[in-house]
Formats: C-alpha cells, sequence, structure tokens
DNA sequence: TATGAATGAGTGTTCATTCAT
DNA sequence: TATGAATGAACACTCATTCAT
C-alpha cells in the first residue's frame, strides 16, 4: 500500500550495489538505472555520490545505536540479563543479518587507511548514543573502572563483534569454497563461537 | 646495496596506494609518480592494475603458506606443538604485522560479494598448499574427521584469524577514536584473546 | 508600500548574476534561490534563460531611447544646446551607473563574435528610435551629410561612450589594482575626457 | 618546415573559440575536435579549461610587455619619441590588431564582476614589467610626480586604449550594422582619435 | 501563481591502457 | 628497460527545461 517514493529506490540500490563493488567499484550510471530513475535525480536528493553513502550509514547508525540504546536501558549490561534485555540483543544481533549489506559497506570503508574514525565503532560504542550522565550512571551501577570498560569494549568488538560480522559477510562464499553447506556451516559457526567468546561470558556471569 | 628495481619499487608503492584506497580508489597515475617511474612502464611489468594486484597477492600466499606450511610439517597440528612448531606459528602470526597491507587489501576485496573465492581464505586452507597424499596423511595421524577438519578450520578463522586481523588492520583508529594508547590497546587485545580463542586451545590441549 | 512582485525579483536577481559571472557563467538555479522563488517559476514568467535576457535588455532600451530621444527632440544635436538638453544628456548619462549592471551584461554580450548585431550600438544609434520622417528632419535641420553623421557616431560612440563605459564598469578594480582612491580616480578620469573627448566638443561648439 | 604541435593547436583553437563563445560559452569537446585531438590531451598539457585560458593570459602578457618594456626602453616617454620608440609603440598597437581573439577575451573576463585584478590592465602598467629601479629611474628622468604617472595611466588607458581596443573588437559589427565599408570605417576611428586623444598629446608634445 | 519532482543532453574531468620511439 | 604523447570509454556531476499538481 505504502508508495516506495524514488528517493528510497535510489537508497536501496545504492546499497546493493555499493556492497557488491564497493563504494569506489560502484557506478552512479548503474545506480540509476537499476533504481530506474534519472540520474540527476540522484543528485537532487544528494548531493553527491559520497552524499547517497553518508545517508546510507546516517539511517542506519540511527536504526543501530536505538537497538543498542534499548539493550543498555533494559539493564542488559548488568549482572544477568533480563528477558527484555535478551529479546534486545537479539534483536540487535539479528540486525547483522538484516542489514548485511551496510554492514559490508561501512567495513570496507573503514578498512581503507585513509578516512576519519570509522562509523564501524559505533556499533559498540554508546558513548556516542548515551549522554554523559546515563554512561556515569551506568558504570556507577555496573561498578566498572574505566579500564575495565575499555577491556570490555574492546572483547566485544574484536572477539564478538568482529567474528559474527565475518560469518555473517563471508559464509556464503567460505560454503562454496570449502564445500559445506550452508546449515552445516552454521553449526560449526556457533559451536566455535561457544567454545570462545561465548564460553568467557558464561564464566563471567556466574 | 642490493639495487632496488623499478618493478620493487612499483610494487611496494602499489601495495601502500591500494591499502590506502582500496583497489578501485587508487590510481595508476599515482603509483607510477610515487615509484618515481612512468606510467608505462607499469603495463610493461604488469599487464593490467589488476595485474599488479594479483602479483601481490601471489607473492604474499607464497610467502604465507610456506610459513604455514613449516607450521604444519613441523607437527604443530598434533597434540601438543613442538618448540620449532611454536616459532613456525610465532613467525606466521608475525606477519600479520609485517603484511599489514596486503591482508588489508585482500579482506577489502574479499568483502566484495561479487568477486571469486576470496584469496583470505588461503590463511587456513592448507588444502591449496599441501598435496592430497600429505593432507590424507596428516588428518589419518592426527585423527581427526573431515567434520573436526572443517570445525577447526571455521573456529581457526573466525575466531582466531579475524579478530587478529581486525586488530592489527583497525587498532591505530581504535586508539585514536577511543583515546587509549597503543600499549594499552595491545594488552587488552591480548587479555580478550586469551581469554576467548586461546582459553579454548588450552582446554582442548589437555 | 509597492510590493516587489516575484517577476520583479526574478529580474533584478538576474541582472545581479549575469553582471558578476557572465550570462554563460550565470545559472538559474542560482538565480531562483537568490530570488526566493521556485525555478520553475522563471519559466512561467519569461520562456528561458535567454527570454530573461532579453526582457533585461528591452526594458533597458526603453528607458535608455526615451532620454536620448528626449536629448534630440531638446535639439542637443543642433548648435550650441538648450538647458533642456543639457538636461537630457545629463540624464542620460546617469543612466550609465544607475544601469552599470545592464551595460556590463550587454558589453559582454556585444564581445562575443559569433551573436547578432550588438544591442550596445543602440545606445548611440537613433535610427532604431526615431522615425525615418524626423531623422531625415533632423538631419536637414543641422545641415549634416550622411558622412558627418557617421563620423559623429563613430566619435560619439568610441571616444565618448565606450571611455565611460570602460570608467563605470571597470573603475572599482582599476582603483583597488593601482591604489587609488576612488574620488581621485574619479578626479583623473574627467580630466581625460576634458582633455581629448570633450575638449573636441567644445573646439567643433565654437 | 616546423611542426605545429598539438599542444599549440589546443592553444590556438581554445582562443579562437573563447573569442567566438566567451569562456564559460565554449565546450572543451569542441576545442578537442576543432584541433583534432584528443579530449583528454587537454588535460595533459593543462591541468583544466581555466588552465587553458591561463596559459592563453601568461602568453600574451609575456608578448606584450616585452613590447611595452622595448618602448620605454627606447625612451617613448620622455619628451618626443625618438624614431626607435615610434616603432616600437607601432609594433605594440599593430598587436591590438594581430592578437584580437585574446584582448577579447580578456575584455570580456575583466568585466565579470566577481574576479581579480584584470589582466587587462597590465597594458598600460608596467609597474609588473620594470624593476623597481628601472621605474623610479624614469620617473625622475621624466619629472613626473605620482599624480602626473596615475593621471597619465588613466588618461592613456581609458581614452587611448580603451576606444582602440573597442574599434578592433567591435569594427566588423559596426560596419554590418551601420551598412559603412570597412575602409570609410577606418577614417572615420582615425579621425575620432586625431581630433581626441592624439590632439591631446600633440598639445602636450609642445 | 507557485512548486517539488523529474529528465535529456551535455560538461568538465579522469582513467586504464596503448603506441611510437 | 624506459618514456612522452595520445586515446576511448567512462566518470561524477550539472544545467536548462518540463511536468504534474
Amino acid at each position: 500500500m505504502k508508495k516506495i517514493t524514488s528517493r528510497q529506490k535510489i537508497l536501496r540500490c545504492a546499497e546493493v550495489l555499493f556492497a557488491e563493488k564497493g563504494y569506489d567499484g560502484a557506478r552512479i550510471d548503474r545506480i540509476a538505472s537499476e533504481a530506474g530513475v534519472n540520474k540527476a535525480l540522484i543528485y537532487y536528493y544528494f548531493k553527491s555520490k559520497r552524499g547517497v553513502l553518508e545517508e546510507l550509514f546516517r539511517n542506519f547508525l540511527h536504526e543501530s545505536s536505538a537497538k543498542m540504546m534499548a539493550y543498555v536501558r533494559d539493564g542488559g549490561l548488568d549482572g544477568s540479563p533480563s528477558e527484555e534485555a535478551q529479546q534486545s540483543i537479539d534483536e540487535y544481533f539479528g540486525m547483522f543479518e538484516k542489514k548485511r549489506d551496510i554492514l559490508r559497506i561501512m567495513l570496507m570503508e573503514s578498512l581503507k587507511e585513509g578516512g576519519g574514525s570509522p562509523a564501524l565503532f559505533n556499533l559498540v560504542d554508546f558513548s556516542g548514543v548515551l549522554s554523559e550522565q546515563e554512561i556515569e550512571y551506568f558504570s556507577k551501577e555496573s561498578g566498572m573502572s574505566s579500564e575495565e570498560m575499555n577491556q570490555m569494549f574492546v572483547t566485544e568488538f574484536f572477539t564478538g563483534v568482529m567474528p559474527l560480522l565475518a560469518y555473517v559477510l563471508l559464509r556464503k562464499r567460505w560454503c562454496e569454497h570449502f564445500k559445506v553447506p550452508e546449515d552445516k556451516m552454521k553449526k560449526y559457526f556457533d559451536r566455535a563461537m561457544d567454545m570462545t567468546h561465548h564460553a568467557h561470558h558464561k564464566k563471567m556471569g556466574k
């Protein structure tokens, strides 16, 4: 029933093409024709190719930070997570599947040595999301020192988020390369995480 | 004393620029001027832009697979690793630092949805490195089923290699973003790995 | 009290922008946003970009030819000019200051080698303004042959109008370049005209 | 015998087209095809469209300032000019005919309100051409105060150079508009200058 | 009278690649 | 082994103009 606007079509096609070829490898002409709109319309809505990318990032971070905020507010970080918190975190990680394309683009762009601080970091950093008071409140509540918080960020990002991201982004090609069916692959990966990252969490929980 | 040939200069500069801007974002002109050689010379040595990339990958995989082979042959995978095996694996992971630029490029290229099987997978896959006989010999020796080997590959790649890769490639920007000194960051990361991936290995070793 | 219509705002902004960047250098988008109206409205009032220019020229020539006509009719060209004629000519040249922007545009367009007869010539040409009878009457009255009239046109245009035009259009930048205050510059220019063009007129007047 | 290089062909065609349509109105595509070279070659030699224009200006000012310098050094400005000085000034003004196209472009660009100090002023300004010592020497020799020199510049530029420039640039269209043959037109213009600017010079010479 | 959305045809510019020497 | 000149095809982006409302 809802009419899909040209603007939305452009964003959707850009997302797909940036994910497929990388930002530099994707062509505006292609995005336009794929979206079935005139090339100039892209420049009417977004000011430049980069502008499209930034809008894509902006939209994603809006959504993802809302989800992360919900998790934190549901008490996801203090001691044993409540049921709501569990649901929040599930939604959060569910996003990794649903928003695979943008995550792919974000990771690719983050890997370039040139640019500014990668948008990717926002996946674990709630300092840009919560207010200072909230952070202070949270760190008091959980009784974590600054050191401990830094350690937590690093552990979550590098041994939790990154493996999951890699799995989501490379799974398909892994299965083709090693001739493993996708369901088996999922089992392997889940076990791998259980034995490493999740094992650590359980230990801490006790 | 060793004369650095134009060919080597081109490869070195290409490596740096591909890492900085990504393959598509890097320009042949720039590589040439950075290397102090004529643009056409690049086409004399390598047949195309992609040719340069492939040479870079080829060289890296040559070296890395040699290191991995050494590890396997030193018995790195059977039971408790010997001292030689330990040294081999250290050298192997040392490469992650030294060859950061190429790994960066490989990861970026691997993330594109379009292309063929990512060169990146070769980091854990010795099926391209060892002969069939050798693999069979090894799998018999270690008593691993095909399932177990697949599980091992997945675990090593996603919870061992990927975090390390991410750490090596994003560390600098992480430190800037979160205002953490590099040495502290190293401590956090080592602990994170100890608590997750390495903890798992120790458990298995017993 | 007088309401400035959108139409007038468009014309005024077009005038300023054409003067600033030249006709080709100015952009319809810019004119619209500067005038605070929708781009399409420009096409509603004037049929095209050129249409705006032509309206601007039309308006100017209307006014300027009226002034020139008044001068001629007040007897400005026969022998010693009356007081009314003097006032007419003062008003005429006063226009050079007030309508600087359009004159600038007209001169720029006139300089292109491609186009038709420059609107600029109308500044001295009353053949487009007076009827044939009037011209004949005037030329009889003043006793000038066709040759003499041509000579007069040339003299007036190239040594009277053009220097004044140049002064009006380049004065500001001349003062900046040569670091001369504007009032001094005016003195220099007035003297220059007195010593050359006006000296000639006085001699003829006697 | 001399081979006309692609570079020269580009410059020549750019000159013609800029003069015909104005800088903004001229198209790089057209320049390339007119010059019989590939469009990209223009960017190989000059970095941009503007770069072509600037090269054109640079070359002209080089030549014109050399001529003006010769005139001044031959004593063209002190008292009654020598024969060499006369020849120098003839060459200088001869340039107005030969280099009409560039002068046309320079004037058009100078008329835009936006840009920096018009290159056009260099036609009378030798402060960019002679060294400070030379200027001081000259001003002492000729016994002119700074005021007098400023007056001279203004007089020369606005009542000498500008009319000549206008004549050279508008003559053709004037003749068409007023239906005057070119040779008659020349006579009219020469007389106009004799009666105004040159009359002033003769008076001063005495 | 006014506008937001849309477009065709270009516009300057870039790029990987080739060629003659 | 090395280079300056040259190119075709594309590239991101722009612009005057139109259309539906």
